[in-house]
Order: structure tokens, then C-alpha cells, then sequence
RNA sequence: GCCCAGGUGGUGGAAUGGUAUACACGGAGGACUUAAAAUCCUCUGGUUGCAAAACCUUGUGGGUUCGAGUCCCACCCUGGGCACCA
């Protein structure tokens, strides 16, 4: 037979397939519908790179076998191609972006098209041809009808070098994410997008969806939802400050406020008196860059502001208010009660500026059991000052675990002198000075020893050495040689001692860590002696404030003071103010520009386009300017999944019957680093069209999954700097696109980060010629297949069609090697099996597979065959091997026909000489049998 | 600091609580060849042993279980994300 010349086959079939229209998909075909999307790419100048490769190979995989399950399948494909790059490009060689664009994006195409992926190229689109961008726009305006849209003068992150605004999610610690310039902040007039009216939307709607528990969890962190409260403390000049809390129950240990120093209570208020050293510290907060803030290792600055003080509605003292920029701006009020005893950041912040600590909650730890004996006892953290080491007992062989000193008080024992004598009686050591009592905590638990549940009122003792002096120990009877006397260091201290409550007395002394958790109220009026949470609405409702939901996510940044980008459709008026451009003027198209440089103060280079800028306005007539912003690179992408059911329309954005007959998304992957932009953004937008009825579904991607990324051979990140960037087109050109796929698809987890090994490649090309060899053995006669045969091309058949269901790639291939590696070494092979490798194969390796297949006199393309179906009554054979163990260790491995019973099992076990030899004539204790699988014989 | 993912041969990696190391790469030996490449066959976790065989082994230490890579607890390391979010 002929040699596998991939390069003739690839391209022979590439171009049939495009004839033939393949892949195109139908609206409104009677098939069931199936949408399956991969995110599409940016054409960098670059060109496609092998990590591309996987996530469209992944689901051009899916997208074949939904084909052969006889869906009507859409797998569409288009180019995000506004943005920086390609301005910056343009910027160095005074090329114009759109010629730029389209020779990116061809290159990508052919590229694309030599792979073999089964894009509907029928529906292409291109965020930056105005017939596109025209609807970007268009919906645009529907925000700013919604009044989602709006200008704001605000402070945002600015890049200096690359002269633009920033979305938070856009500055990578504290630096520009596409030049690494450290970021600066900036006051100016900014288009928001209000996503934050629908995070709590965002964020429960998430519930529903098929989405890896991975991706869920980032985009929930990323909205970041907090329960609490707004309390309003009034302020002695009269007026007051709302607060934000989550722990209202903690208000009676309130003993100061901090404001932002942004706060607008603080702009040019006359009742300061201190307002210069104020000013001084807002002018000092305003300069610091971002990354200052966070390099400066969180060491806490503020002013006390004199002239006023707050009271706390819940203990009605006067308490200062303080300035600090530990407390942000543009999060809950922009001002906390600060509750130094229960939170980290204000213990800090009081212990640096010597502000009161009032401990209000006493913690619990374990759980409430029934009948518990109430017991008051102590704990001393006894340290050694000479070798700053911790005393310790070790009660392993009894309680299984070291604590420190503890124990009961006697009578009215005072819990100092009863924790003195505890450690002379336990230890020895008499000298002792202590250091610190701290506050009752309280702990529920059973004692094995006594055999009955406790809940015990437990006071800390913190102890120093004074000397190393000790007498012997005083134990009872009972208490002799139950553990050992030990000095740990902290560091083994904090590791080893088991109980929470010694672990909190520990972090609060030792460590001088405030308690956060919750427990029971102490200091705090009525509510003393119940827990955090049975007195939580109450204590609102007592300091006259409110329940509220806040969310950590903050509304988006729209503009762009750029030129590759899609213009803002508005007008602005002297008169009229902003002024929607009509919708029939719309697309507002970009200028041909000479420049692409940005103004001297940030303006984009649209500004200088005084033919463009100047306009009248359309409501009053009078000359008018364009907005000059653009729209963030995110903008395109946040609805193009809804284009592609309609990509031609210019009436709208898509019609209501393509997209109520596509939508949603049925499987939609991408990258794991757009789980918290792209992924949020297009969701916002298409619950806002589905609110205005626009779309058909709340949510537009039904399942998501991420594929990892794919590093460079010795396991770092692929960059064009670093120069390990891998082409694929030297790779198809050396091994063929059918082995590029299949090796991708191969090389590990799909879902995992993996390093490009250039040897391994030619595992998956051997494979292939030994398909491709195999048909030589295949025989037209009547070929009688064994039973054993069809078993195991059943299980093959599940495993990797399951394995891709599942995206288990490299599992579902090296169930195919394992088939072919079997079936290679009969001396013929039925031409029914090798249908059913090559269909399974067909959507790994669609070209040498559509050979193959017609080869052996098939007309049809074989990615319009039906996916073989396996019989669920031959998944097994009658015959099974039993493991044979001998205490948890295999001796032997028996043959059994799968009705053999339990207590045949057994014996035939026993039987074998190996087990014999094993037991050496003694009786098994106990055998556990685990049908059609194994014998653990026990002795 | 917090959250997430992961740690298995020389390498990439398999393994519903039930024969750890499937599959592939690499390596060794052999066949074919004048030779090489390609291909095919055999072997390939470690230690001890002439062998038969035995013992050890899934980051570390404990635990649960007849049985743990898998479950539980603590710790160490690597990668990713967040970073004063009250």
C-alpha cells in the first residue's frame, strides 16, 4: 500500500471539505441544535501559536462528534481585532490599522484552515468592520438609554507610557498589564458601564450553570459578595458617618472610626481643626501609586482628626475619628467602625497609635454536645525567656496529643493561683511572673477520660520564667507517667499542640493576634452571654442600622483615550449636553487618521480629527463636538457569540428567530485568565439585552470549560521576548496536521498548564502510520470475531466516548493505542472494527482518517457517519481475574467464571499453592471477599 | 497573608478505596540492512540476590480501613489567582 503522505492528504481534503461546505450549519434545520464556541482569537502579528492549537482542536473535537451524533452543529469562528498591539504597531509604522488587521487575520485563517478545524466559515466576523461594530455601538446606546452608562470624574488607574485609563482588572500588581509600567492614579472624566446593578445577579445566577467548579469560584471571588450592616454614627458638629460593617455584633468594642481619605465628609470641612496636617496626608494618600501602598508592607499610616468625635450609638461614648488609608474609598461607605480587639488590621492600627482595645466577643470553640457539665478551668502558656521556648505536655499515649498546662479550679480558686499550681504540680517550675490574663473563651468538648461532655469556662494565663528553679512533680496516683514535660519552640509549639483553645490562647499571647472569629458577647450591655449570631439582626436593629449586601466588584471603565477601538456614539452638546448619536447614523465609523499618537494630556488621537470631531448636534442643531473616546478591546467580545447566529443582518444585531433557534451556547472554552473579564463582561451584557427582551436566554453559555496553558519546553511561559515561541506551521509541515492535534490533545490534562516536548511528537505520528498500516489488514470476507475481540472494542468504544465527553483527550487516545496495539497483532481484522477506529479517530485526526475511510470504498465523508454506538450487554466477558491477598499484600491472581459464588470463591482461594504458602498452615481470622474483584485473606 | 490547583519511574503522564507505574517518549539488547535511518521483537521503578525470590516505593509525618496514590489531620514544596474589600 501507498506511504502516509500527510502533506498531499491534508491538503487535498481541506480543500473537498471547503467545496463541499461541510461544516456549514443551517438555521432552523430540524436536527436538534447544537452551538459549540471556542473564544476567538486576537490576530497578533505573530501569528497562531501551539497553544491556540489546543483549545480549538478540543473543541473542534466536540464539535465533530456532536456532527456524527447527527446535530446540527455550529462551531463559528471570527477575530477580535481591536486593540493595543496592533495600534501600537501602527503607532511604530504608520501602517493603517485596517491593513494591519487583514493581513493578521488572513494569516490566522490559512493557518487556521491547515489545521483542519471544522469552522463554519460562512459566519466569520470581525469586531472591527463597521457592519459589526455598528451593533457594539448600538448597544451601547441602549446602556446609556438604561442609564447603565454614564460619565463620571473619578479617580483610575492611569498609564503613563501607553497614555490610558485602566480597568481594575487591567493593572497586575499595581502595573500596566500590557507594558508593566507601574500604574498612577488620575482624576478624569470617564464612560462607566454599571455592572455592578447586576452582581448579585451575576453572582447567583452561577448556580445553574455547567461551569467547572474552578471557574465558578474565581468569578464569585471576583464579585466578592458581603453580608452586614450600615450603621449611622452620629458626629458631636451634629452630622453623622455611615458605616459598613460584617460584624455588627462587635459594636460595643467600636472604639474609633476611620474614614478614607477620600471620604467626602472630610473635603473642606470647617469643623477640622487640624485640616492642614489632613490635607497634607490626603495630598500624601493621592501621590502614592498603587504599588507604593501595597510594597510599603501594609505598614499603617493615619491622622486623628481634632475638632469632632463620633458616638458610638451602641455604648453612646465619645469615640475620635481618624483618617487612614488602610480604609478605601470606593468599598462599603468608604468608613469603618474600627473593633481593634476583633480585627486584624484595626489591632494594628491601635496598637501603632496607642488607641483603646475593648474585647467584646469571647470565643467558642468545638461543638455543643448534650448533657455537658459546666466546668471552669485554666490554660498557662508558660514561655522561657532565656531560650524563648514554650512549655508543653505530652499526652500521646493516653489523649493522642501535646497541649499546654490545664486544668480545673477548686472551689473559688482564683484562676492565677490555680494555674501557678497547676504548673508546680505538673511540672515543677515554681518561679513564675505573669504576663498577661486574657478574657474567659469558652470550649465544648468530651472527655474520653471521665466519659462525659464538657463545656468549660476557660481563663488563659500567660506566664515568664523567672528562673529555672523547680521542685519535683506533684502528680496523684492516677495522673503518674500520663505524659511527659517537654520546652517546645514556638514555631513546633504552634504545630504541634492540638487543642483550638490552647491554639487561640497560643495566637493571642504568643503570637499577639486579635480574635476574629465569632462567639459569645462579653462587654456589650443586654446582649452579654449570647452568641454572635443569635444577637446579629438584633444588634442592628439596636444601633439603628440596616442590613446590605456589598460586593467587592466596581463598575467598569469604558473608555479608552485610544484610536484602534470602536468610537463612542455619542455627541456632546454645550446645550444638550450628551447627546446619543441617532441610531440611523450609526456605525459612527473611525476616521482615517495620519497619526495614530495620542494628545499631549491623554486625548485620543480622534481629537485631532477636527473634520470628524465637529459636528452639529442633532437635537438642537448647534455646533456640537464627537466623543472622543473609544471603547475598551473588551467591548467586541462581550456579544459576539450572538452575532455568529446572524452575522449578516443589518437590521439588528441578530434576529429573534436565529437567535432563539442557536442560543445559548451549548459548550463554550477558553482560557482560564478570562474567567474573571471576558467571562463576566459578555455575561453582564447578555443579561442586559435578555432584560430588554433582545435575547432569548438570561445566561448565553450554558457549560464552560478552560483549557490549561501551554508552556515552552523547559516548562516557562512561550513569549515572543524570550523567543521559545513554537509555530505551529513548522510542526504541521514536519509531521502533518493530524499528528500536531492528536499530540496536543495527548500531551496531558487538558485542563492543566503543560511543557512542550518537541520528541515526544512522534509518538502520536507512529501511531497514526500504524492506523494507517492496519488496513492492509483488513478482509472483506466474513471475518468471524472472538468474543473477546468484540468486548474489548465495546470498551473502547464507551471509554473514548466518554473520555471525550469528560475532555480526558489523552485518555480517550491511549484507549485507541491500546486498542490498535491489540488488534495489530491478529493476522487480519474485520472491516467492521476498523470502521469503528477510524470513526472514534476521525475527530482527533480528521484527514489521514477521511483517506483511510474512503480508501476502503466508502463514499460518504466519514465526519457525516454516524458515531459508533457500543452494546451495553458486552462490556464484559464471563470470565474475571480475582486478586488474591494475603493480609492487604497480592500473592496470586485466579481466573473465575463471573457466576462463581462467594463461598466458592473462598475455597478456590485457599486452594492456590502460592496463598498456601503464604498462610504457612494457619487459620485465616477473617477473609473479605469483594465480588468479581478480590479475596483479602486476613490472618 | 488569604483562596485555588498540584506533588506518582529518566521524562509527559494512567489509576470508580481493591494487582501502583496504563499509554507515550527516552534508554538497553536483538532482527532486517553492505551500512545508516525507518520498521519490527524483547526488556526497562528501586534495593538485595547466581537464581528462585524477598523487601521497599506515589512530597513528609500521623490517622481511619481487611486494604490508602485515592479518605481524614498536620506540615513541606511548586504553580496560579487575589491582595488592607471592614
Amino acid at each position: 500500500m501507498s506511504e502516509y503522505n500527510y502533506q498531499e492528504i491534508e491538503s487535498r481534503w481541506q480543500k473537498k471539505w471547503e467545496e463541499e461546505k461541510l461544516y456549514e450549519s443551517k438555521t432552523g434545520d430540524k436536527r436538534e441544535k447544537y452551538y459549540s464556541l471556542m473564544e476567538f482569537p486576537y490576530p497578533s502579528g505573530d501569528g497562531l501559536h501551539t497553544g491556540h492549537v489546543r483549545g480549538y482542536t478540543a473543541m473542534d473535537i466536540i464539535s465533530r462528534k456532536r456532527r456524527m451524533q447527527g446535530f446540527n452543529v455550529m462551531f463559528p469562528i471570527g477575530w477580535d481585532a481591536f486593540g493595543l498591539p496592533t495600534e501600537n504597531y501602527a503607532l511604530k509604522t504608520g501602517k493603517d490599522p485596517r491593513v494591519v488587521t487583514k493581513e493578521n487575520t488572513d494569516n490566522f485563517r490559512e493557518q487556521f484552515k491547515s489545521l483542519g478545524l471544522s469552522f463554519d466559515w460562512s459566519r466569520e466576523i470581525n469586531t472591527t468592520d463597521p457592519k459589526y461594530y455598528k451593533w457594539t455601538q448600538w448597544i451601547f446606546l441602549k446602556f446609556l438609554e438604561k442609564g447603565l452608562a454614564y460619565k463620571d470624574k473619578q479617580f483610575i488607574n492611569w498609564c503613563p507610557k501607553d497614555k490610558i485609563g485602566l480597568a481594575n482588572e487591567e493593572v497586575i500588581n499595581g502595573k500596566c498589564e500590557r507594558c508593566g509600567t507601574t500604574v498612577e492614579k488620575r482624576e478624569k472624566e470617564q464612560w462607566m458601564l454599571a455592572i455592578t446593578k447586576y452582581a448579585d445577579r451575576l453572582e447567583k445566577d452561577l448556580e445553574g450553570l455547567d461551569y467547572s467548579e474552578r471557574i465558578k469560584l474565581s468569578q464569585k471571588n471576583w464579585i466578592g459578595r458581603s453580608e452586614g450592616a450600615e450603621i449611622e454614627f452620629d458626629l458631636t458638629t451634629g452630622k453623622s458617618v455611615k458605616i459598613f460593617t460584617t460584624r455588627p455584633d462587635t459594636i460595643f468594642g467600636a472604639t474609633y472610626l476611620v474614614l478614607a481619605p477620600e471620604h467626602p465628609l472630610i473635603l473642606s470641612n470647617l469643623a477640622i481643626k487640624n485640616y492642614g496636617e489632613v490635607e497634607d496626608y490626603i495630598s500624601k494618600t493621592k501621590n502614592k501609586a498603587e504599588i507604593d501602598r501595597v510594597s510599603e508592607g501594609k505598614e499603617k499610616t493615619g491622622v486623628e482628626i481634632q475638632g469632632f468625635e463620633a458616638i458610638n450609638p451602641a455604648t453612646k461614648e465619645k469615640i475620635p475619628v481618624w483618617i487612614a488609608d488602610y480604609v478605601l474609598p470606593n468599598y462599603g461607605t468608604g468608613a469603618i467602625m474600627a473593633v481593634p480587639a476583633h480585627d486584624e488590621r484595626d489591632f494594628e492600627f491601635a496598637t501603632k497609635f496607642k488607641l483603646p482595645i475593648r474585647e467584646v466577643i469571647e470565643p467558642v470553640t468545638g461543638e455543643v454536645l448534650p448533657d455537658e457539665q459546666l466546668r471552669n478551668s485554666i490554660v498557662a502558656i508558660v514561655e522561657n525567656p532565656k531560650t524563648g521556648k514554650i512549655l508543653a505536655l505530652d499526652w500521646t499515649p493516653k489523649y493522642g496529643g501535646i497541649l499546654f498546662i490545664g486544668g480545673g479550679l477548686e472551689g473559688d480558686e482564683d484562676p492565677v493561683e490555680a494555674a501557678i499550681r497547676e504548673i508546680k504540680e505538673e511540672t515543677g517550675y515554681k518561679n513564675l511572673k505573669v504576663v498577661q490574663v486574657a478574657g474567659k473563651s469558652h470550649h465544648h468538648y468530651f472527655a474520653f477520660s471521665k466519659n462525659v461532655a464538657r463545656n468549660i469556662e476557660v481563663t488563659g494565663v500567660h506566664f515568664k520564667l523567672i528562673d529555672e528553679e523547680k521542685d519535683d512533680q506533684k502528680l496523684e496516683e492516677n495522673e503518674k507517667n500520663l505524659f511527659t514535660v517537654h520546652w517546645l519552640s514556638k514555631d513546633e509549639a504552634e504545630q504541634k499542640v492540638v487543642d483550638e483553645n490552647h491554639a487561640l490562647l497560643f495566637q493571642k499571647f504568643i503570637r499577639n493576634k486579635p480574635y476574629t472569629g465569632t462567639g459569645i458577647l462579653t462587654n456589650s450591655g443586654k446582649f452579654d452571654g449570647k452568641t454572635s449570631k443569635e444577637v446579629y439582626k438584633d444588634i442592628i436593629k439596636f444601633a439603628g442600622g440596616t442590613l446590605v449586601t456589598k460586593f467587592k466588584l466596581r463598575d467598569w471603565v469604558f473608555s479608552r483615550q485610544r484610536y484602534w477601538g470602536e468610537p463612542i456614539p455619542v455627541i456632546l452638546c454645550e446645550k444638550c449636553g450628551v447627546v446619543p448619536v441617532p441610531e440611523s447614523d450609526l456605525p459612527v465609523e473611525l476616521p482615517v487618521v495620519e497619526k495614530y499618537e495620542p494628545g499631549p494630556d491623554g486625548e485620543s488621537p480622534l481629537a485631532n480629527v477636527e473634520t470628524w470631531v465637529n459636528v452639529k448636534c442633532p437635537k438642537c442643531e448647534s455646533p456640537a463636538k464627537r466623543e472622543t473616546d473609544v471603547m475598551p478591546n473588551w467591548a467586541g467580545s462581550s456579544w459576539y457569540f450572538l452575532r455568529y447566529a446572524d452575522p449578516e443582518n443589518d437590521k439588528e444585531f441578530a434576529s429573534k428567530k436565529a437567535l432563539k433557534y442557536w442560543m445559548p451556547v451549548d459548550w463554550y472554552n477558553g482560557g482560564m485568565e478570562h474567567t474573571t473579564l471576558h467571562l463576566l463582561y459578555s455575561r453582564f451584557w447578555n443579561k442586559f439585552l435578555y432584560d430588554l427582551k433582545l435575547v432569548p436566554t438570561d445566561e448565553p453559555y450554558k457549560k464552560r470549560t478552560s483549557h490549561g496553558l501551554i508552556l515552552a519546553e523547559g516548562g516557562e511561559k512561550m513569549s515572543k521576548s524570550k523567543g521559545n515561541v513554537i509555530n505551529p506551521d513548522t510542526i504541521v509541515k514536519r509531521f502533518g496536521a493530524d499528528t500536531l492535534r492528536l499530540y496536543e490533545m495527548f500531551m496531558g490534562p487538558f485542563d492543566q498548564a503543560i511543557a512542550w516536548s518537541e520528541d515526544a511528537l512522534v509518538g502520536p505520528y507512529r501511531f497514526i502510520e500504524r492506523v494507517w498500516k492496519l488496513k492492509d489488514k483488513v478482509s472483506t470476507d466474513k471475518v468471524r470475531i472472538s468474543e473477546e475481540s468484540i468486548i474489548h472494542l465495546n470498551q473502547t468504544i464507551k471509554k473514548v466516548s466518554d473520555d471525550i465527553e469528560t475532555m480526558n483527550f489523552n485518555t480517550a487516545i491511549s484507549t485507541l493505542m491500546i486498542h490498535v496495539n491489540s488488534v495489530e497483532k491478529q493476522s487480519f481484522i474485520s472491516s467492521m472494527e476498523y470502521k469503528v477506529i477510524l470513526k472514534l479517530l476521525a475527530t482527533f485526526a480528521p484527514h489521514v482518517t477521511e483517506e483511510l475511510w474512503s480508501s476502503i470504498g466508502e463514499k460518504n465523508s466519514i465526519h457525516t457517519e454516524s458515531w459508533p454506538e457500543f452494546d451495553e450487554k458486552k462490556l464484559e466477558g464471563k470470565d474475571v481475574t480475582i486478586v488474591v491477598q494475603v493480609n492487604g499484600k497480592t500473592r496470586a491472581t485466579i481466573v473465575l467464571d463471573k457466576s462463581t459464588d462467594e463461598s466458592q470463591v473462598k475455597t478456590l482461594a485457599l486452594d492456590i499453592p502460592e496463598v498456601k504458602k503464604w498462610l504457612n498452615g494457619a487459620t485465616p481470622q477473617r477473609i473479605v471477599v469483594v465480588p468479581g474483584r478480590l479475596v483479602n485473606i486476613v490472618l
